[in-house]
DNA sequence: ACCAGGGAAGACGTTACATCA
DNA sequence: CATGATGTAACGTCTTCCCTG
């Protein structure tokens, strides 16, 4: 990707807006469920708090009772983890789980994890998908970055042999993951646009010094009207926009400078600066 | 119409495990 | 073989939206 799709988002330099939209002022306060996450890139990067807020509501407690000594990380302790597992899964009745044994890497997939094989009690087994599984995945991830409706999801999950559950924690870590490679990705760009602003800003202190100079060196120079002095954004020279009568010997005549004035706007796209 | 309660679903942060250099 | 880095499955917590009574 280059630099210059980037350059044409719309991104703007700040934290917790964007030109187009607003942004919310708390990260969480970006989720729209029904919104689904836009792949196709439209940078919209917030600093946002996430508020530490105290806890005032029990989550979710149809999909899973809380154990509540667990607050420190469900993986923290191996010994309760098959408890867990086994209250959590809200599918579990329905759902046939079914041990694969095609695999392209030597690892179980999609077995369930607890309920009726609680492997020794001894913590969760990471389990690795296969390739199959993952290009599938990937493949419906394309077409809908959320699984819009219960059905997709259990469609999936039979399909793949997974429980419904890993289907969707398996697109709740994909967009994370895309969200972050998408921040990194705007994190670039603003460091570039940052660089460039750094640039120009020099530029226009010299150019401000030299007028200062001007000044001081040529009274007599000041009186063009002061709207007619610019400076060459090429050989960073000021000179006497628009008038062919230049006195001075600093605009050289092949200077593609033209005559009318111009400024820098940051946020054109066609201006001199690379955002 | 308004409100409170609760369920569903998503974001976010974290943990633990698998894999590889 | 040990170890640190990295990727990712799975989880807990929190928030928002929507439905229902």
């Amino acid at each position: 990707m280059g630099f210059d799709n980037v350059c044409n988002t719309g991104l703007v330099l700040g934290l917790g807006f964007s030109s187009e939209n607003t942004a919310p002022a708390k990260a969480s306060e970006n989720i729209r469920p029904k919104m689904p996450v836009d792949i196709s890139y439209e940078p919209n990067l917030t600093l946002g708090l996430i508020s530490g807020a105290p806890y005032v509501k029990v989550a979710d407690e149809n999909v899973r009772l809380v154990n509540k000594q667990q607050s420190g990380g469900a993986d923290s302790g191996g010994s309760s983890f098959s408890n867990l597992s086994v209250k959590r899964e809200r599918e579990i009745g329905s759902f046939e789980e079914v041990e694969t044994t095609t695999m392209d890497h030597k690892m179980v997939s999609s077995r369930a994890v607890s309920d009726e094989d609680d492997d020794g009690g001894n913590g969760r087994k990471k389990l690795r998908l296969t390739k199959a599984q993952s290009a599938l995945l990937e493949e419906s991830f394309k077409h809908h970055s959320t699984l819009n409706p219960q059905k997709q999801k259990q469609e999936l999950a039979r399909e793949l042999k997974l429980r419904p559950r890993q289907v969707e924690v398996w697109f709740q870590n994909r967009r994370a993951r895309t969200k972050l490679k998408q921040t990194e990705v705007d994190c670039e760009y603003l460091k570039k646009c940052c660089e460039t602003l750094t640039d120009e800003n020099r530029r226009l202190q010299k150019e401000l010094q030299e007028l200062k100079a001007l000044k001081v060196a040529q009274p007599l120079y000041m009186q063009l009207p002061a709207a007619t002095l610019t400076m060459c954004p090429s050989c960073e020279r000021v000179g006497a926009g628009g008038s062919t009568t230049d006195s001075s010997s600093k605009t050289p005549s092949s200077c593609p400078f033209g005559s009318k004035p111009h400024f820098f706007n940051p946020f054109s796209t066609n201006s001199s600066a690379a955002c």
